[in-house]
DNA sequence: GGCTACGGTTACCGCAAGTAACACATGAGT
DNA sequence: ACTCATGTGTTACTTGCGGTAACCGTAGCC
């Protein structure tokens, strides 16, 4: 029980987790969501086993996994937010900063959001259900304190602003895996568009021609 | 080759169809989205082979499974986009139908938008990665759509629409599916909050004390 | 040298998707 | 009445995954 042994050990085992997640980052990277465990341990060199003692279970790995690539978008996503700007700016800043992370690393993208698109249709694939939505999850609270501790909402501002945080994180999402998988116009025109649709313009939009508009 | 015959025997197989879509139904109703073709064929009283004979793969069903209830949901907001009433009403009627169709079927919303989330961390259930973002994407084409029928946008409308359409989908799914999971609050707020986003009180509202804001 | 502790492996279990090959009915043609 | 094609169903299997138990070797400590 020596102090310095245990701190030993543990950098040890740190360490080789990290190897292990990078590992299992890079065949991800290159299988897609299908990766299986085996092939995740062949990749770090070693067996299946090994990589339950460090994570317990595939579910435990992915939770690594994902916590990592969360944890630094969501830096970006912070960074973004707090930049010293207008209010647009910011807000187009930060979906920008995500819809450019989401376009750098696609596969990693759909590895966190979409369980096993690939291949077999058969899946066997990384449960995403629960642990994308974590993910979504995180963002939208994270989104929610940061509305909340800088816009006044009057009463039921918390209530309000979690709401909207999640809403926004979930526009932010949906449209963004929309355009990734389309590409139907450039990230500055999502953004444009999207920022538009938050700052009402669906409100202050006429009808068309032919009747009470949408 | 008669046709007649051939049209019988169309008849039987859709039956046949229907019937194990029900069963289906029911089996996922029940063990949530781990069911497994076994458990669904004996549901049937049936045996795993006619199941595939009748569905190709596990994805082939769920995808159909998921038709039924996307095909009915999209009814329901198509009818409650199209009422007879002030943009703003409509707005809030679709979200309130949408939320309103989640709660009443939890079992179901999380069957399609959730893969396996039930019991045992490693999955083997339905592979919703692939069919529950087509569902998203029908309902964001179909909003796209009205959106552009309906509203004025100027120039680009058709690239905006579309845009705001998966926009707006995904914000209701995010912030649907958070909160039926806490029930923060009714889902009258729900949606009143909602439709206060979507009409630019995110912009409108001013900064709080201590710097500007988000 | 012997002994514990830890990193590692092989070999296995259970289970679900998906399939091949076989069985039984039923109606048409001769 | 015999056969034979066709559709409906079954049993029994393969494959491939997640997950685990039980077994090795080697480093350090007494």
């Amino acid at each position: 029980m020596d102090t310095t042994q245990r701190t030993d050990q543990q950098r040890s085992a740190d360490r080789r987790r990290r190897e292990l997640l990078e590992a299992a980052d890079r065949v991800v990277l290159r299988d897609g969501p299908k990766a299986s465990m085996n092939a995740i341990a062949a990749e770090a060199g070693i067996t299946k086993p090994i990589l339950y003692r460090h994570f317990g279970d595939k579910g435990g790995l992915y939770a690594a996994l994902a916590k990592r690539h969360t944890d630094a978008l969501l830096g970006a996503l912070r960074a973004a937010l707090d930049a010293p700007a207008e209010r647009r700016e910011r807000v187009e800043a930060t979906l920008d900063t995500y819809l450019a992370a989401i376009e750098a690393r696609p596969q990693v993208y759909r590895f966190l959001m979409h369980p096993s698109e690939g291949g077999t249709p058969s899946d066997q694939g990384f449960d995403v259900g629960a642990y994308s939505f974590p993910l979504l999850r995180r963002m939208g609270e994270e989104l929610a304190d940061v509305i909340e501790e800088r816009v006044d909402l009057g009463p039921d501002s918390q209530r309000l602003a979690r709401v909207w945080g999640h809403g926004i994180v979930g526009m932010m999402h949906a449209a963004g895996d929309w355009w990734l998988g389309e590409r139907p116009c450039s990230r500055a025109d999502l953004v444009r568009a999207l920022a538009d649709l938050l700052w009402g313009r669906l409100a202050a939009a006429g009808d068309r021609a032919g009747g009470p508009g949408f």
